[in-house]
This record gives C-alpha cells, sequence and structure tokens, in this order.
RNA sequence: GCCGAAAUAGCUCAAUUGGUAGAGCAACUGACUUGUAAUCAGUAGGUUUCGGGUUCAAGUCCUGAUUUCGGCACCA
C-alpha cells in the first residue's frame, strides 16, 4: 500500500482533494461546518458538522458527484494570507475556524486561507493549483468522530477518501483495500474452522476449534522452549484476585473501570484477573532473594479478562477473554540493561522464525502533563526513560517516540504491526517498572546484606495467543507454514478401492512420526479431493495410484504449486521433518 | 461507550410497492470407480437473531435487546 504521508506530492493532492470533498459537501449541505480535513497514510479525511444530519451510504455517491463537478469547473486555487486579526474577522461566524485560529502559536503570525472559486478553508497549505487536477479520487468510508478526538465532545461527521494521479493508482489502492479484506482473520478464521463466537457465550469471548487449538498449542510450545532455554520459570495462577491485590499494585485506581465487576462472596470481593502482575509479585515475594539469584523471570501463560468496550471488540485481536505470553523479571539495577537486551534479541529472534518483517519498534512514554493518568514521581520517571533510551540506542534498533502511550508504573517499548484492516495493534511489550516492586514491597540481600528493591521488567513476546495468532492469519493469508498448519497432509489414493490399504499405510507411518495427516478416500474424483486441500491451504498433498503403490513411492505436491514430486517413502518423511524443524515458510 | 450500517438453511447470498421464503455450495442417499482445482441424479434442511407492536396479512413497517461490521474514543 502506499503511504500517502511519504511522498509530498500524493500528500498535497491528498489534502487538496479534502478541499474539494469540503467544497462539494458546503454545496449539497449549506449549514455544514468544517473541522479538520488532513491527508493521512491512506488517503485523506474531512470532519465536519452537519448539524443535526447525519451521512448515509448513498450521499457518499451524491458528494463524490459533485466533487466532479467542482473539479471540472477548473477553478483556481488561490492563497492569501491574513493576519490573526483578518482571520478572526473574515471567519467570525464560524466557531471552528476560530478555535483554530486561536490554538495557533504565538509566533506564527501569516495565516493562509485558500479559495477555489465559492469555497474558502482556512489552511495551511500547500495546495494543487488548480481544480481539475485532483481527477482520480474515491470516497471510502465515513463515521462519526469526536471534535479533537475527545470522547466528551461533540461527535462530528467524518468522510475518508482517496486520491491519486491517475487511474491505475487509484484502481490498484481500490483493488488492494479489496484483497485486505481477503486475508481478515475473521473470514479466514471461519473458513478454517480456527475459532468461532458465540452470542450466548459473550461479545470478545473467542472459542478455538480444533484447528485454532492446534495452531496455538504449536506457538505455546515453541515460546516455552525458548524461554526455558533462557532461564524462564513457568507458573499456573488463578484466573481471579482478590480487589485488595489491584489495589495493592494500583490497577484498581487505574483500570477499574475496565475490569469485569466485583464479584463478593461471603464478606470476600474478588474480581477476573486483568493482568497477572500483582500475582507474579507474589510468587517473587515467596521466599527470600540474593542478590546472586536475580535475575529471576517468572512465566505464564495466563488468561486474563478485560472489559474492552463494545465497538472496540475484534475477531481474535481485540477481546474480553485473552491469553498472555506473559513473564516477568525480576532484576538489580545494574542488570536492566542487559536483561531488556535480551528480550529485544528474543523479539528479533521470534519475529524471524515467524518471518515477520514489517514492524515498528515504540517507545511508550508517559505524558507529563497528565498526573492523572501516570503514577507521580518525575526522577522514577526520568530515571527510567533515560535507560530505556540508552539501551534502545546501545542496541541499535531503530524506534519512534509515543508521548502518552506509557503504562501507568513505567515506560515501555511495543512492537506495533497493521492489521488487515483497522489501525496498527502492539504486538510485543517489554515494560520497565520501579513502581510495583515498590507497593508490594519486594526486596533481595545485596551484596552489603542490606535490603535492597529490586527493577521489574513486564514483558509479553507474542503479546496475547489471541493476537499473535490473528496477525499470523492474515501474514500468511491462511497458508500456514507446516508446523504451525492444522493438517499438514491429505493423503489421496486415486482409486479409493484399489488404493486405500497402501495410503493407509502411509498415513499411518506419518501419524506415528507426528505429522498431523488424513486420509482422504472419499469416492470423488481425484481433481475433486485435489482442489479441496487447496481451497483448505493443505501444506503437503500426497497423490497414491497404481505407479506409487508398485514402486512403493509417494507422490506429493505443495500447496499452491502444480508440479509433483516422486519420493521414496523414507525421503518423503525426511522432507517434511526437516520442513517442520525449520518451520520454512512457503 | 459514541456515530452509522447489518443479521434469511451449516456456508455464501436471493426474495418487486407488506401477499405461499428460494439458489449455489456443504450434508445425506443412490449410480459412477476415478491420475492432478468441482461426475450425475435424488432427499432432507427455516419459529427469517431474540422479545414486543402495527396490519386481514410482516423476512419486509415501528419498537426494545443481543451480536456482527465500518469508523471515533479507549487499550494496564
Amino acid at each position: 500500500m502506499i503511504n500517502i504521508k511519504e511522498n509530498e506530492k500524493l500528500e498535497i493532492l491528498n489534502h487538496s482533494c479534502a478541499h474539494l470533498l469540503a467544497q462539494a459537501v458546503q454545496h449539497l449541505y449549506p449549514q455544514a461546518k468544517f473541522w479538520v480535513g488532513p491527508a493521512i497514510e491512506e488517503g485523506f479525511y474531512y470532519d465536519i458538522d452537519l448539524g443535526e444530519e447525519v451521512i448515509k451510504e448513498e450521499d457518499l455517491e451524491r458528494i463524490e458527484k459533485e466533487m466532479k463537478k467542482c473539479s471540472k469547473s477548473s477553478k483556481k486555487i488561490v492563497r492569501q494570507e491574513l493576519t490573526k486579526e483578518e482571520a478572526l474577522e473574515k471567519f467570525k461566524d464560524d466557531p471552528y475556524k476560530i478555535d483554530l485560529i486561536n490554538r495557533m502559536e504565538e509566533g506564527e503570525q501569516v495565516i493562509s486561507c485558500y479559495t477555489q472559486g465559492d469555497f474558502t478553508d482556512l489552511c495551511r497549505g500547500p495546495h494543487v493549483e488548480n481544480t481539475k487536477q485532483i481527477k482520480y479520487f474515491k470516497l471510502i468510508k465515513f463515521s462519526g468522530a469526536y471534535w479533537k478526538g475527545d470522547s466528551k465532545n461533540k461527535m462530528l461527521q467524518r468522510i475518508y477518501g482517496v486520491c491519486f494521479e491517475n487511474q491505475e493508482d487509484l484502481d490498484a489502492c481500490l483493488k488492494e483495500i479489496e484483497e485486505r479484506k481477503l486475508r481478515d482473520h475473521r473470514k479466514i478464521g471461519k473458513e478454517q474452522e480456527l475459532f468461532m463466537n458465540h452470542e450466548l457465550v459473550g461479545s470478545g469471548m473467542p472459542m478455538w476449534l480444533p484447528n485454532g487449538a492446534i495452531i496455538r498449542k504449536q506457538l505455546e510450545n515453541y515460546i516455552y522452549e525458548k524461554e526455558q532455554k533462557l532461564g524462564y520459570l513457568h507458573v499456573y495462577t488463578p484466573c481471579v484476585g482478590t480487589v485488595d491485590l489491584y489495589k495493592t499494585s494500583g490497577h484498581w485506581d487505574h483500570y477499574k473501570e475496565n475490569m469485569f465487576p466485583m464479584m463478593k462472596v461471603d464478606e470476600e470481593e474478588f474480581v477476573l484477573r486483568p493482568m497477572n502482575c500483582p500475582h507474579h509479585m507474589l510468587i517473587y515475594a515467596n521466599k527470600l532473594h540474593s542478590y546472586r539469584d536475580l535475575p529471576i523471570r517468572i512465566g505464564e501463560f495466563a488468561t486474563d479478562f478485560r472489559y474492552e468496550a463494545s465497538g472496540a471488540v475484534k475477531g481474535l485481536e481485540r477481546v474480553r477473554c485473552m491469553c498472555q505470553n506473559d513473564a516477568h523479571l525480576f532484576v538489580r539495577p545494574d542488570q536492566i540493561g542487559e536483561e531488556f537486551k535480551k528480550v529485544v534479541s528474543l523479539i528479533l529472534n521470534v519475529y524471524q522464525d515467524f518471518g515477520i518483517k514489517d514492524y515498528k519498534f515504540r517507545l511508550s512514554l508517559r505524558d507529563k502533563e497528565d498526573k492523572e493518568k501516570y503514577f507521580d514521581d518525575d526522577k522514577m520517571w526520568d530515571e527510567a526513560e533515560a535507560k530505556l533510551r540508552e539501551v534502545l540506542n546501545d542496541l541499535g534498533v531503530e524506534y519512534f517516540e509515543a508521548i502518552g502511550e506509557a503504562a501507568f508504573y513505567g515506560p515501555k517499548l511495543d512492537v506495533e504491526v497493521k492489521p488487515a484492516v483497522g489501525p496498527e495493534v502492539t504486538l510485543s511489550t517489554c515494560q520497565l517498572d520501579f513502581l510495583l516492586p515498590r507497593r508490594f514491597e519486594l526486596f533481595y540481600i545485596d551484596s552489603n546484606g542490606e535490603k535492597a528493591t529490586p527493577v521489574v521488567l513486564h514483558r509479553a513476546i507474542f503479546g496475547t495467543f489471541d493476537r499473535f495468532t490473528a496477525f499470523m492469519i492474515e501474514e500468511t493469508k491462511g497458508a500456514f507454514p507446516t508446523w504451525l498448519s492444522p493438517t499438514q497432509v491429505s493423503v489421496i489414493p486415486v482409486n479409493p478401492e484399489l488404493h486405500t490399504e497402501y495410503a493407509e499405510e502411509i498415513t499411518k507411518l506419518l501419524r506415528d512420526n507426528n505429522i498431523r495427516v488424513e486420509l482422504d478416500n472419499r469416492n470423488e474424483k481425484l481433481g475433486y479431493r485435489l482442489r479441496e486441500t487447496q481451497t483448505k491451504k493443505i501444506p503437503y498433498t500426497l497423490i497414491i495410484g497404481d505407479s506409487e503403490k508398485d514402486n512403493q513411492t509417494i507422490s506429493y505436491r505443495l500447496f499452491g504449486q502444480k508440479d509433483t514430486t516422486t519420493v521414496s517413502k523414507e525421503d518423503f518423511l525426511k522432507i517434511i521433518t526437516e520442513d517442520i524443524t525449520n518451520k520454512r515458510r512457503a
């Protein structure tokens, strides 16, 4: 997908197209007041106040037609510069523009507006010279959007669109939008019977079907082994905790609205746990630790419950019941850097195994002004943020900084990926925490025999198994590498009556070698059964007929390929085993 | 949660202005005995998401709930 924001020409064109949209809307809705209409990575949008009216599906077409008309009218787009006073006078009837003018920086004395025919908009620019240059565009979608992005404010109407320099690029873009929908994990998840939802279980509570469960089990085994080798200690803890536990950690104050409501049993108050840090803190505190014991790494595949907003729930990506690939690393202050680096290299190592290339590291920092959201201790934050930056710079990984994305207890490094549909999500995370160890009064005995407070790194490599699986479904378009594929081999006897016996022998051989294999000896034509292995995206299809039976061989065809290879049974076993061990990707 | 939209057979979708709910695939039965992406014939399959209402008559109109979808807000 072309990133509009990375191409100056396209950015200007798209922003100009936003103005064209506004002009058309002005013609059709004279009461319309306009907020902002920026170019974004995927095109542009404009936020508009239509009073009582709302945009409907059929309006998009109407507006688009009017835009074409405005474009064809070939109006010059003229820049005019104003002083703040002049601007305030000019837009005195438009509260949105006055708000914008008043928000401008002190130094920014020159205010500009752009006029095309009967439409003028306050704007920094730049723009294309003439409306006729804005020709190849499409309105994509519309929705409500809070004014200034604040849910306390009025909801405006937002219209999204995209604009290109020629029809081919526009068509390519629209085609890609359609193709993205095809690899949406929700669609593939249904087709391949990976997971399901049911009203009676509840929104955001996916159930993993046998095929999905196989994939998840592979992921669990994979990361468990990695963590074991790195000295992690795995535990099991309950999915509930008392309210007091979360008051101790501080989560109760920060997140109780996003937890499932408290359950009172006799006189005790419980909640379904939304995260596992408090449990792991208590496990650490269960015994006395020497400075020599650290780092101590407590890991768990832990099921958590979060009351996500109903509008946020999405497939396996954003759920109310999830399983974290969680761990808490208890370290001495002098070990932070080294331990953090180990986490980052584990992330890189895992991404390599899965062939994930398209991701960004985000250094998530607090918003200093927001004393509500973040634990108030400037010294602690400055120290933690400086430490993280230092480690990242040492590692030489590329990252961007995001203010206001930290956890309430500390800054973090997140890995962001883009799903097929919708905004970017976090996969892996590693968080630096000086706070919770203090709140739980954790300590170790240092080299002087004194009590010292450990530092905690919270980390999840897969994030949650749910979201990671969602991402892998979209990455592979449902054609999983053999090691993850629910069914790895389909065996097809050419003539079920004549070849089933030998096909069964092969099926047993593979099954005995832990290959997930199914035998398809239905009375259907070979072509019919072969088609099914391809639509199901099964990595290996074995064709077993007279020639294979007579020569005691196997003919196999890889998913997506047309040619068949014939090898001995032993060689085939070697080939597929190697494929699985190497986690080879198609 | 907010602004919109949607929900019909296991799946993908049809059903004029309100007037007997259909098709393809899948399933089942039978015939065919198969060499690289769909063999043929037949059978069965529905309280049209759930609850109220309007009407002689509701899949269709009104209303409440649930779930899903597109965004916004949120995301420990």
